[in-house]
DNA sequence: CACGCGTGGTA
DNA sequence: TTACCAAGCGT
C-alpha cells in the first residue's frame, strides 16, 4: 500500500484491510472482487491484484520467503520492497532504496546526474550506507532511520541541514547544492483526454455498471458505461450513439480528473429507467448493481457524486 | 529504459 | 493554479 502512497492516505485502508484479512491465508482465499472493493480509492490498482496474487503464492509456499532473491520472485515485490521486507522483517543487512533514500544518497555524495538515469548509480551508492558495524547489527532500525531522515530532515524542499546528523559527511551540503538535489530530467506536458459516461438508475436505485478489463488503466475496477477516452471532445450525437439505451438523457455536468499522465474531462448523462424496461439493455453495458458494493475508482466516484448533487438541486 | 499506472497533500 | 511529491512495479 505504501508504494508511492503517503502513510496518512494508507492508514485507514490498512486497518480495514487487516480487519478483513488478518492472515495471508485469509487474503489468499478472498475473491478478487472483495479485494478490489477494499482498495477502491487508494489508486494504483495493479498493487491490489499483485498483492492478492502474492498472498496466494505465499500461502502455496507455506511461508514467507526470507531472502532478497526469493522475495523478488513474488508478484508486486520489486527491488525496493524485497529489501524492505528482508531488512525490516528478517534482519538481512541490505538497504531498501525508495524516494527518500535516493534523495539522501544524491545529497550525501553530491550526485548531480538527473533522475531517472542516475537511479542505478544511486542504488550502488546507497547499498554502501550500511557498512558501519552498528548498521549491520540492526538492519531494520537502520532502514527505517534512513526513511525517517529523508522524511523529516533531508526533505525535498528546505532540508534541515543544521540539525542533520550526517551534515559533516554531506558533500552536497559542503558544495551548497544539497537542497537542489536530486536533479530531475524535465517532464512531459500532460495531455487531455475526453469521454462521456452514462449513469442509468433503475426503479430500485441500482445503477448500470460494468467491469473494466483486468489489465491496464483502472484494471479490474468498475465503471459506468460510456465512450472511449480520446484526445478530442465528443459531439453530443457521437456520444449518445454509445449510450446503453435510447433515453431521454439529462446532461448533468462535467467531471475533471487528473491522472499521473493525462487529464480526463468527462461529460455525464443521467437517466432513470422506466420500470419494466431493463431487459433490452445489451450485457456489454454491464448489470444493475448497488454502488455500495462496487469497486469504483476515484474518477467514477466523482461522476456519481455529480449526479447526486445535480439531483438535489433539481 | 521509458512509459503507464491513482490519489491526496503541500507550497 | 500549477507543479511537485509520496515506503515503486511491471512491461
Amino acid at each position: 500500500m505504501l508504494q508511492q502512497t503517503t502513510v496518512k492516505a494508507v492508514i485507514a485502508y490498512y486497518e480495514r484491510f487487516l480487519t478483513h484479512y488478518p492472515t495471508v491465508q485469509d487474503l489468499a482465499a478472498a475473491p478478487q472482487e472483495d479485494v478490489l472493493h477494499l482498495w477502491a480509492g487508494l489508486g494504483y490498482y495493479a498493487r491490489a491484484r499483485n498483492l492478492h496474487a502474492c498472498a496466494k503464492r505465499v500461502a502455496e509456499l507455506g511461508q514467507f520467503p526470507d531472502t532478497v532473491e526469493e522475495l523478488l520472485k513474488l508478484p508486486g515485490i520489486g527491488a525496493y520492497t524485497a529489501r524492505a521486507i528482508a531488512s525490516i522483517a528478517f534482519g538481512v543487512p541490505v538497504v531498501p532504496v525508495d524516494g527518500n533514500v535516493e534523495r539522501v544518497t544524491s545529497r550525501l555524495f553530491a550526485i548531480e546526474d538527473p533522475l531517472p538515469a542516475s537511479r542505478p548509480l544511486l542504488a550502488r551508492q546507497a547499498a554502501l550506507l550500511n557498512q558501519p558495524k552498528a548498521a549491520q547489527k540492526r538492519p531494520s532500525d537502520f532502514a527505517q532511520a534512513l526513511f525517517d531522515l529523508g522524511a523529516t530532515v533531508c526533505t525535498p524542499r528546505n532540508p534541515s541541514c543544521l540539525t542533520c546528523p550526517w551534515r559533516p559527511a554531506c558533500q552536497g551540503h559542503a558544495k551548497g547544492i544539497a537542497s537542489t538535489l536530486p536533479r530531475k530530467a524535465p517532464k512531459q506536458a500532460r495531455p487531455t483526454r475526453y469521454g462521456v459516461h452514462f449513469i442509468l438508475q433503475d426503479e430500485t436505485g441500482h445503477r448500470l455498471m460494468r467491469k473494466r478489463p483486468e489489465k491496464g488503466l483502472l484494471g479490474g475496477m468498475d465503471e459506468f458505461p460510456g465512450t472511449e477516452w480520446q484526445s478530442t471532445p465528443w459531439t453530443e450525437k457521437e456520444a449518445l450513439a454509445a449510450a446503453p439505451f435510447l433515453g431521454p438523457w439529462t446532461a448533468c455536468g462535467e467531471v475533471t480528473h487528473v491522472f499521473t499522465h493525462f487529464t480526463l474531462r468527462l461529460m455525464i448523462y443521467t437517466a432513470t429507467l422506466p420500470s419494466g424496461h431493463n431487459a433490452g439493455i445489451d450485457p456489454s453495458f454491464g448489470t444493475f448493481r448497488s454502488t455500495e458494493r462496487a469497486a469504483l475508482p476515484g474518477v467514477m466516484k466523482k461522476c456519481l457524486a455529480l449526479t447526486v448533487a445535480d439531483l438535489e438541486t433539481r
